[in-house]
DNA sequence: ATGAATTTGAAATCGTCATTTGAAAAGGAG
DNA sequence: CTCCTTTTCAAATGACGATTTCAAATTCAT
């Protein structure tokens, strides 16, 4: 009976390692062989010390959930500003995490992997991973619209301002190939390209919500 | 040397199982043995008729864009009406293909998988599948702020639009555990909710995007 | 130091799949 | 009917990859 002494230098390398590989290739595709080479372990490693693959998996997810608590920027917004100025800040600092590259969008990576494939691992996710940034967002919104937080039309528009900034995330390889000039290199997005991105995100919701308070829907059309 | 007549009974019988494995799985997951099942036809039927599972899945997802082009309801906008109801009946019918159940959906979950991991699909979607839908959105946000369909300004809201409405269909397993109440047993959304959805995307976006026509950026926050 | 428990290592196992093979069946033209 | 092409079939083949095995090495407490 294995003892999974949570400090184990093997067991450390192999979370890193699998961190990085999951996030690259998903949980199916990615290759425990590939994840022993580059933790520098045997190929039984991770049987040993996790039990088996998914369980890896989980406890992967697990501390990038935890790692991206410790310093997401844009979950840290200055109390005082305006509520405008709060928006814009969440967009920008969100934006910056989602479209540069390494352990910042990991999580990422594997959230959206988990909504076209769910595993166990999307039930942590939407427990733990979810409602944090919506209820920073939804505090936002709310202040707006002078609403409370759980309202309806908050909750829309919530998702409203989430979806505008993970479309240049999960368009991210369209992107590459129909607009290069806007990603560098190394994959990520131009620092300037995301303030810019940030600023028409902003301007578009922050008109986009005042409708919300008042106004039903349009007359249909055909 | 095999002749691959189109018009094959064996040939179309694994076009279509494979349309809705490959919906299913994916490319990698989908399995030839499955879609042959699923076909009625033997193991060595996908290589006989179209070379290799590869091959089969670029034909099915070319397929799936003409049939989508034949029908999809969201192209074929009302000239005569105003800006404002082309845009809401386009979001309408739009989300109303995204979230319903049925082969009308499986080229955008093929979609969405593309973009996760690319093949040579990818490549055909961002010539054909692509284009037609921006330039719907391009047109009628281009008459609504009165400027030239391949302005920035104009690309800025079009991706604003789509993102909110794609982002109900990226969600959906999410969706189904956080509020199931507004998914129906076979998956599908009610109509109810698509077009109160509808009904608030279209909202919002015609608020932001009257913003966006003149002012710039908003001051920086922290 | 010694013995037990823990950890590592190399090779073997076991499944799953795409693809191939070669023979049989079906179809068509003369 | 008979030869020739096209199509189907069942059974290999061959890769790949997770997991297991068991022996060797290491660690640790006494």
């Amino acid at each position: 009976m294995p003892s999974y002494q949570p400090g184990s230098d093997t067991r450390n390398r192999l979370m890193v390692a699998a961190a990085e590989v999951f996030a690259e290739q998903g949980f199916r595709h990615a290759r425990v062989s590939d994840i022993c080479e580059r933790a520098q372990a045997n190929i039984a490693a991770v049987n040993y010390h996790f039990g088996d693959k998914e369980n890896l998996y989980l406890a992967v997810v697990q501390k990038l959930d935890e790692e991206s608590k410790a310093d997401a920027p844009y979950m840290q917004i200055d109390p005082d500003a305006s509520a405008e100025q709060k928006l814009h800040t969440f967009v920008r600092q969100f934006l910056g995490v989602l479209l540069r590259t390494g352990p910042s969008t990991w999580l990422g990576k594997l959230m959206a992997r988990e909504m076209m494939e769910p595993t166990a691992a999307l039930d942590y996710m939407i427990e733990h991973v979810i409602p944090p940034v919506e209820g920073v967002v939804r505090g936002i919104v709310g202040e707006l619209l002078s609403l409370p937080p759980d309202s309806p039309i908050v909750q829309l528009c919530v998702s409203s301002i989430l979806s505008q900034c993970m479309i240049y995330f999960d368009t991210k390889e369209i992107a590459l190939r129909m607009r290069p000039e806007l990603i560098n290199p190394d994959r990520s997005y131009d620092p300037a390209t995301i303030a810019f991105l940030a600023g028409h995100i902003t301007q578009f919701s922050l008109h986009g919500m005042h409708a919300m308070a008042t106004v039903p829907g349009p007359e249909s059309g055909t």
